[in-house]
RNA sequence: GCCGGUGUAGCUCAGCAGGUAGAGCAGUGGAUUCGUAAUCCACAGGUCGGGGGUUCGAGUCCCCCCGCCGGCUCCA
């Protein structure tokens, strides 16, 4: 049969079957040597079979596809390295990841440091080698008697579970793993590489499964990429929120407290509060309603929420007062129910939007707790609102609308976006599911922000809209969430009175812009590094004097700017100048004022800034620029 | 929860093969009055994560527990 090829306009034609390295010639591309093909959006590398026609791409090294590829195969070099250094290890999977690569292992005894430098140094030794990677097709019993030889249990169960009747298998050296490629055509071109670290993974994600070994590792095609690469986690480090958060005293988490449960130190109390100014002042200017509720509810409340159906495992255990249980709140949605309950609702007065910072405490495995970014207590920045069916789309738009504002007065231009749809466990009919799936649609298309479709991603009580932040790093972060919910209306039997003077089920919208207070602080101090915008900096200014003879001005000084409201604050210590800037800049404080004899002469004041440039004002000139950087929420 | 690592002064860390703790920074006191990232001197500060065990003797060895770190599973 023959294969109809197009590259660059010209036509080509092969016979199914040819191997893609083949077509290396027949395009004319020998000098510049592709790794791999990508014909019709499926990626070949050039020791697969060419089995489907269409317009040809090469893949060079430049190509974004190419490092995947070429992870791909440094897993391979990795399993070599190992099964030659650990005879009897068992291979799990070793797929390329978005970093890097990774391959899962088996093996008697845990791997350590120094088997690591022994595994990178072997896999140097294989790359040193060029082995040329060979992929064969087997049929499926060829296959399995071939891993089942090679004693590779993991691999004969993938094997079962592939529906083709052949398998690809690829080797290099004696070395052979089942695999659908692609892959590089030698080992030599895994120059730059690193393994990375050690740690458990359950075989295929299941904590039921034996837990295996998993290599992690990196690759790149040039050094100076790796290098990069390196920097970027050195960089990452620096930037860590729980290593900031000491540093410049944001909060803490105290081993006597409890795990995941967080302090708000001053300095971070203030940068929240800020935050919750801005928030709350948005809200109210958008229809919103302030409502406060309690940390705990009788545990009756949650059985109605079907909070102990669905999320008991996330839940703190209950605790017995006056002879009834009660339970900690992991939601804020029952209380806003009661709310709205609170009284008869007629359709004139929606929608209605109820908001609140509501804290609720989740039970989180010990193992996943993480600085600010998982803990068990947390502030959501939540509402919840009430509509008709026809006003559904509408409120989830003005939903985007406000979470993009909020997220670009921070400085987050860039999302991701998932739509998560029916899940296996849900509530609700078919229909409603899909109106609502339809609404989010809408609404994100209408807003232009593109999406991905999550399939069963969605929670049991309603489809949702995820949306994660990109930070300076190029880190996603999950903050905002957007939720229909057609559970809890039915479960508390709510209702409006309609036109007609009947009573109407509403729909609740479930969101949170921020996520957590907690969570998207921890975001914040990586994203900005600690050094926060004036209007969010715990200290905006500190007045410095030269020697003592300068206080008097600066003190000053300093009344003026703490009566008009900034956070300023003194250093008039015997210490020389540079001490003092030393201890401003590492404090990441964003205005540092110099009072020395100059400024008394001239009754101006110069002004140093983080970044080191060095501005002269006087004071109201000085006070005016402050309080436009914070009204405009510059970030610099 | 699981696998691996780790836990010494507020912070960062040293403490070799078991002989009853050390540095820098921060803190306190003093001297210095010094203009853009660390002035000098002195002092103080630790039940070496907790509990048990081995030993004449344990920060160092063994066991149990707790926290933290890197992952897995889960998630705002």
């Amino acid at each position: 049969m023959e294969i109809k090829l197009s590259f660059e306009g010209k036509e080509f034609a092969v016979k199914a079957g040819t191997p893609a390295r083949e077509l290396v010639d027949l395009l004319e591309l020998s000098e510049k040597k592709p790794l791999a093909f990508k014909i019709d959006e499926e990626l070949l590398d050039l020791h697969s079979p060419v089995r489907h026609g269409g317009e040809v791409k090469p893949i060079f090294p430049e190509s974004p596809e190419a490092l995947e590829i070429l992870r791909h195969t440094a897993s391979h070099v990795l399993a070599q390295a190992v099964k030659e250094l650990f005879p009897g290890v068992k291979l799990g999977i070793g797929p390329a990841t978005e970093e890097g690569f990774y391959y899962d292992f088996d093996y008697d005894r845990p791997f350590t440091e120094e088997d690591l430098k022994a595994i990178e140094k072997k896999m140097k030794e294989i790359v040193k080698k060029r082995y040329p990677l060979v992929r064969e097709e087997l049929s499926r019993e060829e296959a399995e008697r071939l891993f089942s030889e090679l004693g590779e249990r993991y691999k004969l169960e993938l094997i079962r579970e592939i529906p083709e009747e052949t398998v690809s298998i690829y080797k290099q050296d004696r070395f052979v793993d089942l695999c659908r490629g692609p892959h590089l055509p030698h080992t030599g071109l895994v120059k730059a590489f690193k393994l990375l670290s050690v740690a458990g993974a359950y075989w295929r994600g299941d904590e039921r499964n034996p837990q295996l070994q998993r290599i992690y590792g990196t690759a790149f095609f040039r050094k100076e990429d790796l290098k990069a690469y390196l920097e970027r986690l050195e960089e990452a480090k620096r930037r860590d929120h729980r290593k900031l958060g000491r540093e410049l005293e944001l909060f803490s988490i105290e081993e006597e407290i409890g795990p995941g449960l967080i302090l708000w130190l001053p300095k971070g109390a203030i940068v929240r509060k800020e935050i919750e100014d801005f928030w709350r002042d948005e809200h109210l200017k958008r229809g919103y309603q302030l409502v406060y509720t309690p940390h705990i509810a009788l545990r009756d409340l949650w059985k109605i929420s079907g909070h102990l159906d669905f999320y008991a495992e996330n839940m703190f255990a209950p605790m017995e007062i006056d002879e009834r249980a009660y339970q900690l709140k992991p939601m804020n949605c029952p209380f806003h129910i009661l709310i709205y309950q609170s009284r008869k609702r007629s359709y004139r007065e929606f929608p209605i939007r109820y908001c609140e910072l509501g804290t609720v405490y989740r039970y989180e495995r010990s193992g996943v707790l993480h600085g600010l970014l998982r803990v068990r207590g947390f502030t959501q920045d939540d509402a919840h609102i009430f509509c008709r069916e026809d006003q559904l789309e509408e409120e989830l738009y003005k939903v985007l609308d406000l979470v993009v504002h909020f997220l670009s007065v921070f400085g987050f231009k860039e999302y991701q976006i998932y739509l998560s749809t029916r899940p296996d466990k849900y509530v609700g009919s078919e229909e409603i599911w899909e109106k609502a799936e339809g609404a989010l649609r809408a609404a994100l298309e209408k807003k232009g922000l593109p999406y991905e479709i999550d399939p069963g991603e969605g929670v049991f009580y309603g489809p949702k809209i995820d949306l994660k932040i990109r930070d300076v790093l190029g880190r996603f972060w999950q903050c905002s969430t957007i939720q229909v919910d057609f559970n809890i209306p039915e479960r508390f039997d709510i209702s409006y009175i309609g036109p007609d003077n009947r009573p109407y089920r509403p729909i609740m919208i479930h969101r949170a812009l921020l996520g957590s207070l907690e969570r998207f602080f921890g975001v914040l101090i990586e994203h900005y590094a600690g050094a926060f915008p004036v209007w969010l900096s715990p200290v905006q200014a500190v007045v410095m004097t030269v020697a003592d003879r300068h206080q008097e001005f600066a003190e000053m000084v300093y009344a003026k700017l703490a009566e008009a409201g900034f956070r300023v604050e003194r250093d008039f210590r015997n210490e020389k100048l540079g001490f003092k800037i030393r201890e401003a800049q590492v404090k990441k404080v964003p205005y540092m004022i110099i009072v020395g004899d100059k400024e008394l002469e001239n009754s101006r004041i110069t002004v140093r800034t983080r970044k080191g440039e060095n501005l002269e004002f006087t004071i109201e000139e000085f006070a005016e620029r402050l309080k436009e950087e914070i009204i405009q929420k510059i970030i610099w």
